[in-house]
DNA sequence: TGACACCATGTCGGTTCTGACATATCGTAA
DNA sequence: TTACGATATGTCAGAACCGACATGGTGTCA
């Protein structure tokens, strides 16, 4: 767990360790908001492929701007429930969202 | 009231994944639906692996015994993320969420 | 410089989710 | 049958989340 990790999710509003470490958080902990994050740059990558403003993202999906904003940097304050509906919206499948959550990263995918 | 039935009837095979208008429900909505059974029923099938009973895994997770009940049911009043945040607690990794969450799978015959 | 489009952040009232409890149903062994 | 462990269902107060709005910041173009 690097240090830089620790600073974004913190700024974001994630209790991360107080007296103890960064390790302060169980690793499913740890996990969830992996997930989140991952889900989050996955829903900005599919935005900027598609040259969507996040006001047109949100009117697609019923929210606002603001939300969206905070989506796609995993604020504390949004589910899992909304960033899977919201990708879920914009056209991504099952076997999409299960990709985007599997294993750590960087995978070309076929799109 | 209906969500329930409609639930409930979907458990036992009726397959409503093609049918979006099945009560005015929208295609996202219904693979929302649909992630979250499976996660439901990976659930049940881990605990029952373990041979763990709800309250224990209530125990452990640090809720109570109906609404481990209610996470195996799928029940509306349930989240992605408690499902989620449960199976992790009880050692699924991200690889093993993404492939319950992907869609058709179905293999493992352990007797 | 101003004006504008886009994104980020804070707040808040209303809605949804959650743990806990009560209660009911089911399976099974005595 | 009764008794009991396990599971299901209903309810509710409090916590978490949501959409909406206000506001601030950044980049760009004339």
């Amino acid at each position: 767990m690097d240090e830089k990790k620790r600073e974004a999710l913190e700024e974001r509003g994630w209790k991360v360790g107080d007296t103890q470490e960064f390790l302060g958080l169980t690793e499913d902990e740890v996990s969830l908001i992996d997930m989140k994050l991952s889900l989050a740059e996955g829903l900005r990558t599919i935005r900027s492929k598609e040259s969507l403003t996040q006001e047109e993202v949100a009117n697609r999906i019923g929210s606002s701007q603001s939300r969206v904003a905070k989506m796609e940097s995993a604020d504390s304050s949004v589910s899992l429930d909304l960033l899977v509906r919201t990708l879920l919206r914009l056209g991504t499948d099952r076997d999409g969202i299960a990709s985007i959550l599997g294993s750590p990263r960087r995978q070309k995918a076929t799109v």
